[in-house]
DNA sequence: GCTAATTAAGAACGATTGTTCTGTAATGTC
DNA sequence: GACATTACAGAACAATCGTTCTTAATTAGC
């Protein structure tokens, strides 16, 4: 039998997708991950075949952790409007951390026409399970009177991803908490009304 | 006296322009930039020092001419929601024109990391700009009635920048003219309340 | 028509890109 | 302990990166 791997995959896809998200695909170099990662150049093509399957590989680990316990705050029953509210202040932590990336869908997003069409499938599919993740919560909400049975849940759902990514975006300016809040209330109030 | 020149400084910037604003900084290589203008390599260097000599060049046109009627919308009088709209719903035709590459401060802020200091001073000075015109025309419909008084102008405009940098991501996912149209009608509700 | 100045065209620089190849070290089975 | 298999280490690949240099073409003033 072979030699045993000194590495983990666990952990290379770790430090591969902290590199990703902070530099984008494009910008990303092999050296940049071989140096973060201590990985040999071979084994990484070895392990992910090319640096498309690696930052593959990287999106899904991105959303089954980095991303994971976010969608899991829109699930915790019952649904509502304290999910949204939970959801959007954990954001704005993050974006006031000062170790602020941004989204790695957003991110790639913005990339897109840089990328192999598969990609952009993937980061698309992804941003659209979150945009139901938040149409459950507004459903629920409608269901226990936290939000007008008038409204489009639908529509509101939209408007929320909206919100989000121009977050993500916001959060790179280097903005203060309270100005984030104040975003957050007026925002939460067009949902509320 | 010497040879006259073959290029018109104009014609490069703006075309300069349009490839930084699709492809980004990093990404969009001198020679990008050598087959799009048709100039001269040298004659580039000549012009504008450096690839980043260039860029700078290329985001002061970009909001002399890119955004510069955009921000005429905003400074239209008489001041108020109107001048908003107008802007939304222009940015909203262009989400959906087919030829949508976003906001090229919107991209950049996206790789700043990547970015010399001077690059992102730049940027966040423009952006900044931006939301102090959307918080003249909130200031000018508090004043004339169609908003209330008890409204945060710094908010709503700082709330409104956000919205549109929201805007710039979901365009990039194909996105249709209803969807946004609903979005916008949402985000005003909460303006307009 | 010579000189000086500035342009255009593109070769050339070393460094880096993503990828592949070569050679050696390690390990379980026979 | 030899064998097959796989990982490691890093050299090597052609291509491209941003930048600089060389050479020739063009022009205005003398």
């Amino acid at each position: 039998m072979p030699r045993a791997k000194e590495y983990s995959k666990e952990e290379v896809l770790n430090t591969a997708t902290k590199v990703f998200w902070k530099r984008g695909f494009k910008n990303t170099s092999i050296s940049d991950l071989v140096n973060a990662t201590g990985l040999n150049k071979h084994s990484m093509y070895g392990e992910f075949e090319n640096k498309e399957g690696l930052f593959l590989a990287c999106i899904d680990h991105y959303v089954n952790t980095s991303t994971k316990y976010l969608m899991d705050i829109l699930k915790e029953e019952p649904l509502g409007i304290g999910n949204i509210k939970a959801f959007i202040k954990n954001r704005i932590e993050y974006a006031t951390s000062g170790e602020f990336d941004g989204c790695l869908l957003v991110n790639t997003t913005v990339e897109k026409h840089l990328l192999d069409e598969k990609i952009n499938k993937i980061v698309n599919k992804e941003l659209y399970g979150q945009k139901n993740l938040f149409h459950a919560c507004l459903v629920a909400a409608q269901k226990n009177g936290e939000i007008s049975t008038e409204k489009d849940c639908e529509i509101l759902a939209d408007y929320l991803m909206c919100f989000l990514e121009g977050l993500m975006i916001v959060g790179k300016t280097n903005p203060t908490k309270r100005s984030l809040n104040n975003i957050m209330d007026t925002t939460m109030g067009a949902i509320l009304k």
